[in-house]
DNA sequence: CAGTGGTCTAGACCACATC
DNA sequence: ATGTGGTCTAGACCACTGG
C-alpha cells in the first residue's frame, strides 16, 4: 500500500475544514481522540496537524485546543513554479510563445544565483505568458546549460517548461526562493504587454532547484497590474517571508 | 532552564551554516550522528532539522543526507508584521506618523477580513512611515474595536502599534495572511510618498490574528517602487505561497 | 483541577540513495 | 550491501489553558 497514515489523516481534516464542517475559529478534536479514532499513535496524529499548520488551516497555543484559521485551498508547490499549472488549477487556460532562445555566457547575477562559474553559458529565453488569451506576463529566464539542451528543443508554444523538463529527463523543482517587488514597465514590457511605458508591473524573480540543491534556472518574470497577486501566510512558529531594502 | 533542545540543536546548525562553516551544497551529518553528538534521541534531532528546513536552509531527500541550500539569515515574524522592528533589523532607521486616526463603520471588505458583523465599528489610520527620513509607505489600516482605544492614545509619532499593544494588553499578533501585488500611485498616495501619480506601488494587504486566531488588524500598505522587495522561499513539501488573479 | 499541547525517549520497519 | 531519511509506536513528563 502506498498509503502513509498521517497524510491520511491530514487530508481527512483538511476536508472538514475546507468543507466548512469544522468552522473558522472553530475547535478541532484534541490529539488524543484523533489518536483514538484513527487508531494511531499520538505522534502520527502531531504529524498530521503540524502538516495542516503548515498551511496556514490551523494554529496552536500550549494548553489549548487547535483553532481553524481560515477554509481556502492552497496551491501546490508545481503550481506555484509552473504558470501552467496555475492557471490551469484556476480554470483558466494559458498560453505561452517563445519568442527568442539564445546561448550566451551568465551574467554576474545569474551566475550567482544559479551557483555557476562566472562566465558560464546559460540559455536565456525571452517568453510572453497568455491568460484566456490576453497576454499578462513576460518572462526572462537563464537555464543552466546541463538543462539548456532540452528547452532548446521544446516547440515554441510549449504549455509548460516545467512539467516537459519532469516527463524528459526527470528533472523536478523541488525547492524555490522568489523575489517580489514592483517596477515601471520598460519598452520592451510595454510592448508585449500591451501596456503604456511606465505603468505599474509586478515582477517575480525565483530560481528554481532539484531535491539535491542543484539550481535549475533563473527567471524574472513580470506580471501587468491587476493579473494576479501573491499570497503568503506564515505565524510565529513558522515564517516563510522576508522584506528586504532595494535590488536583489 | 528554560532550554529546549531541539532548539539548542538547530540553533547550533543554523550557526554553522550562516557562518559559512558548512558550505551551500554541503552536507549534513546523520541524524544518528547529531543524536549521539548531542545525547538526544533521533526524534529530537529531526524536530531540530525540520525547523531548519521550515526556514528554508536546508532541504532533504529519503535516502540521502541533508543538504545546505542557502546561509542567508531570515527575519523573524515579528520583523515582518512590524516596519519598525524590520527597518531597524537592517540597521536602518524607522519614523512614522499618524495622519489620521478615525471611527468608523467597517466597509464589507473590512468586516470579513476582520471577521466582524457587517457595519460593525472600527479604527481607520492613515499613517506615514519614513526609512532613514524618506517616506517609503503609505499606511491604510482598520483596526478591531477591542484595540481601538489602545491604538487612539498612541502617540502621532509612535514607532510601532504592534510593540505598544504587547507592551500594553498584551496583544500579540501570532498569524498573518499577506496578499502582495503591484498597483499605479493615486493622488494621494503620490503626494505623501513624493511620486508622481501613476507610478508604480507595490501593495501589501494584510491581516494579523492572535494566537487563538481573533484578528487584529486589516491593512493596505503601499511601498514606492524600488524601496522593498519581499522574498518568500518554499518547497515540494511546505508551501506557503499561494497566486491569484485579479482583485482578492 | 483536569485537559491539552509541547517536548523527549528508545525502540522498530520501510523506501530510497549511494557506492 | 550499507547507510540514510521517512514513518510509526507507546510510553513519559512538563507548561499552560480553561472552567
Amino acid at each position: 500500500m502506498g498509503t502513509v497514515r498521517y497524510l491520511e489523516i491530514a487530508a481527512a481534516l483538511r476536508e472538514a475544514i475546507l468543507s466548512g464542517a469544522l468552522p473558522v475559529g472553530g475547535r478541532l478534536p484534541s490529539e488524543s481522540d484523533l489518536a483514538a479514532r484513527w487508531s494511531a499513535s499520538r505522534g502520527t496524529v502531531r504529524q498530521a496537524v503540524a502538516t495542516l499548520a503548515a498551511e496556514g488551516l490551523i494554529g496552536s497555543r500550549q494548553g489549548a485546543r487547535r483553532v481553524v484559521l481560515r477554509h481556502e485551498r492552497r496551491h501546490s508547490f508545481a503550481e506555484l513554479n509552473s504558470f501552467a499549472q496555475w492557471a490551469e488549477g484556476l480554470g483558466h487556460e494559458a498560453g505561452s510563445r517563445f519568442l527568442s532562445r539564445t546561448r550566451r555566457p551568465a551574467t554576474a547575477e545569474e551566475a550567482a544565483r544559479l551557483a555557476l562559474a562566472p562566465g558560464s553559458a546559460v540559455l536565456a529565453v525571452l517568453r510572453l505568458r497568455l491568460l484566456d488569451g490576453e497576454p499578462v506576463m513576460v518572462e526572462r529566464t537563464a537555464y543552466a546549460d546541463w538543462v539548456a539542451a532540452e528547452v532548446e528543443a521544446m516547440p515554441v508554444d510549449c504549455r509548460s517548461v516545467m512539467d516537459s523538463l519532469a516527463e524528459g529527463s526527470g528533472t523536478v523543482a523541488h525547492h524555490g526562493e522568489h523575489l517580489l517587488d514592483a517596477l515601471a514597465a520598460g519598452s520592451e514590457d510595454a510592448r508585449l504587454l500591451r501596456v503604456r511605458r511606465g505603468s505599474p508591473l509586478l515582477r517575480q524573480r525565483h530560481v528554481s532547484a532539484t531535491a539535491a540543491g542543484r539550481p535549475i534556472e533563473w527567471s524574472d518574470d513580470r506580471y501587468r497590474a491587476g493579473s494576479v497577486t501573491f499570497s503568503v501566510s506564515n505565524s510565529a512558529v513558522a515564517t516563510p517571508l522576508e522584506r528586504r531594502t532595494g535590488d536583489r
